[in-house]
DNA sequence: AAGACGAAAGTGGTTGA
DNA sequence: TCAACAACTTTCGTCTT
């Protein structure tokens, strides 16, 4: 039997860091990965982006169909998802083998030695049932916020993260999970708003907050500033508005930000506000009270904020209700 | 009658002494 | 550690469409 079978003989399907995928010379996105070479290579100026990544793949050749299949690595893929990442083996108090026979003196003593090891790391049998509890609240965290399962992978990575670095003594379960689906959504570039977490779960605004600031200085993860531009999208759906106005409030907000009006402005505000004008000015008008409340603000910020823009951008308000 | 407006008071988080 | 502060929310009366 073989016990060494561990993490190494399978495969790697999932991408676990954080990095971005966009070339920082030519800003291209299409990145090549050449895995015989362990690089990473811009595919539209040759960039190497990055070098000496494992190689994932067989290192043995194969002649035939049946060959590669017998000599193809073995084993699910590591998930994160999955409280033990889908490996696990318990060895048996028994000292018998698998067909019930008897061991001999060295392979008892030898598994033995391994059962003492096992009981040993009972640590992370409290472990595994804190990540078991864990992943099913993401599971379902997630699947009622629908968040796509890359985003998901990411949280749970940065649960397993947190566990080790002992950030959940003390805190909820449940809040944790949240924060870490809520970092893994900005640093993914999808952000939901913090109020539509905090109602997915049963954890207040207010702590969620905490665990993610907690986060964010534990782990030292770079997370990027919220765009109010990463919300249109959502938001332009929820509300049914055609691509045009999606184009419009982008270009709203990209000229607010270049007057800097954007400023220590909640970046909800500020695409709430942005599709406010973009949808008066391309005839597909929404109320202030719908788009507050798809935004999760109110109608007095949608309102400042649109204000400040029509005003300081000087957009001719024709039908934008202000004054001429 | 619904939507928009704006004043005033209250809230939670940040900043600087 | 505390007070000042800016941004946002809540609430409410009034005006506009």
């Amino acid at each position: 039997m073989d016990y060494t079978r561990s993490a190494t003989d399978r495969k790697e399907t999932v991408e676990p860091s954080v990095e971005q995928t966009e070339c920082p010379e030519c800003r291209s996105t299409s990145v090549v990965e050449d895995v015989t070479r362990g690089e990473r290579v811009c595919g539209g100026c040759g960039l190497v982006l990055s070098a000496h990544r494992i190689d994932t793949g067989a290192e043995w050749r194969a002649f035939s169909a049946e060959e590669s299949d017998a000599r193809s690595r073995v084993g699910a893929p590591v998930r994160y998802t999955v409280h033990d990442k889908g490996l696990s083996t318990v060895i048996d108090w028994r000292d018998r083998d698998t067909s019930g026979r008897k061991l001999s003196p060295t392979r008892r003593s030898e598994i033995y030695r391994l059962r003492k090891w096992q009981i040993r790391s009972r640590v992370h049998s409290s472990m595994d049932r804190n990540l078991a509890q864990a992943m099913s609240e993401l599971e379902r965290l997630s699947s009622q916020l629908g968040i796509p399962s890359p985003i998901r992978e990411l949280a749970a990575l940065l649960y397993r993260k947190s566990i080790i670095k002992k950030l959940v003594r003390g805190r909820s379960i449940e809040a944790m999970v949240a924060a870490t689906l809520y970092a893994a959504c900005r640093i993914r570039l999808k952000p939901r708003p913090l109020d539509e977490v905090a109602d997915a779960s049963r954890v207040d605004k207010k702590k969620l907050g905490q665990c993610y600031r907690l986060l964010l200085r534990s782990l030292t993860i770079k997370i990027p500033l919220s765009n109010p531009i990463d919300y249109i999208s959502r938001f332009a759906s929820e509300l049914s508005l055609s691509s045009p106005v999606q184009l419009r409030t982008v270009e709203i907000l990209q000229r607010s930000r270049d007057i800097g009006l954007t400023i220590g402005r909640d970046p909800l505000g500020l695409a709430a506000a942005a599709i406010y004008v973009a949808s008066i000015m391309l005839d597909e008008r929404r109320t202030q009270r719908a788009i507050a409340e798809v935004a999760r603000v109110t109608e007095v910020t949608v309102r400042n904020r649109y204000k400040e823009m029509v005003r300081k951008l000087g957009i001719n308000s024709m039908g934008l209700g202000g004054q001429s």
